[in-house]
DNA sequence: TGCTTATATCCGGATAAGCGGATGTTGTCA
DNA sequence: TGACAACATCCGCTTATCCGGATATAAGCA
């Protein structure tokens, strides 16, 4: 872990919209139609902060169909667990998250398993 | 903790400038003076971000005469002290920040004990 | 009081980051 | 193959952040 990296992590979770990504990915991995979908956002706005999120190693994406569903990293890096637990103790009872995860919940729940749309 | 300050949290470490002074602050308290002289950077510029941390929550100051000292904040906060150990892990190695350091030692050396400047 | 030093804040300019519609790419199905 | 859906990237625009010299504030001392 380099300065770099490190600055990249930070910068990476220094926006309001990523960390909101963040709270719903401890949940378990999201597809970008629905994060979008949850987020209420352009579908451009989230896709851009998932790659930063990417590139900055803290979110992994698995492709599956035309879906791709995204995922905390892999957390064998103390730091990225230590970050993971930052954010879920942080943010998990914040009135905008709180909002985002009963939208993903009631998404959940009128969806068809397996079905992503 | 609310968001907001989580937010503040991640922003004002997501700058070199900022990473550079924390990595000294593990060390222990240090003046403005003489981390300007240590970072080659104008006094403007470490006052600004020094306040941008402060702000933040994650240092203090202690006024001493026409000295301000700077300190790492009371890491009572979980969230804090688990920033200041990645700081403290992840930037040690760093070759800018181990020139630093090795300024700061030199400079002390050369300080009479208990006088700035 | 006036002078000096240390520090904080202000200011205008430069650079970086975010935004979201438009466009490109990829996978699926018929 | 063509049509469509999911997603990534591009583009011009707006906003936020950083920079450092200039200025303001505060403390110590003569």
């Amino acid at each position: 872990m380099i300065m770099r990296n490190t600055l990249t992590l930070f910068k990476a979770l220094s926006d309001e919209t990523r960390l909101r990504i963040m709270a719903l990915l401890v949940h378990g991995e999201q597809c970008v139609c629905d994060l979008m979908e949850v987020m209420e956002l352009p579908q451009s706005t989230v896709s851009r902060h998932l790659a930063t999120l990417r590139q900055a190693g803290l979110v992994e994406d698995r492709r599956q169909g035309v879906w791709n569903y995204y995922l905390l990293a892999d957390s064998s890096e103390p730091v990225c667990r230590e970050l993971f637990s930052i954010v879920s103790d942080c943010l998990g009872h914040l009135k905008q998250v709180q909002a985002d995860q009963k939208r993903l919940k009631s998404l959940l729940m009128n969806k068809k398993p397996g079905a992503c749309g």
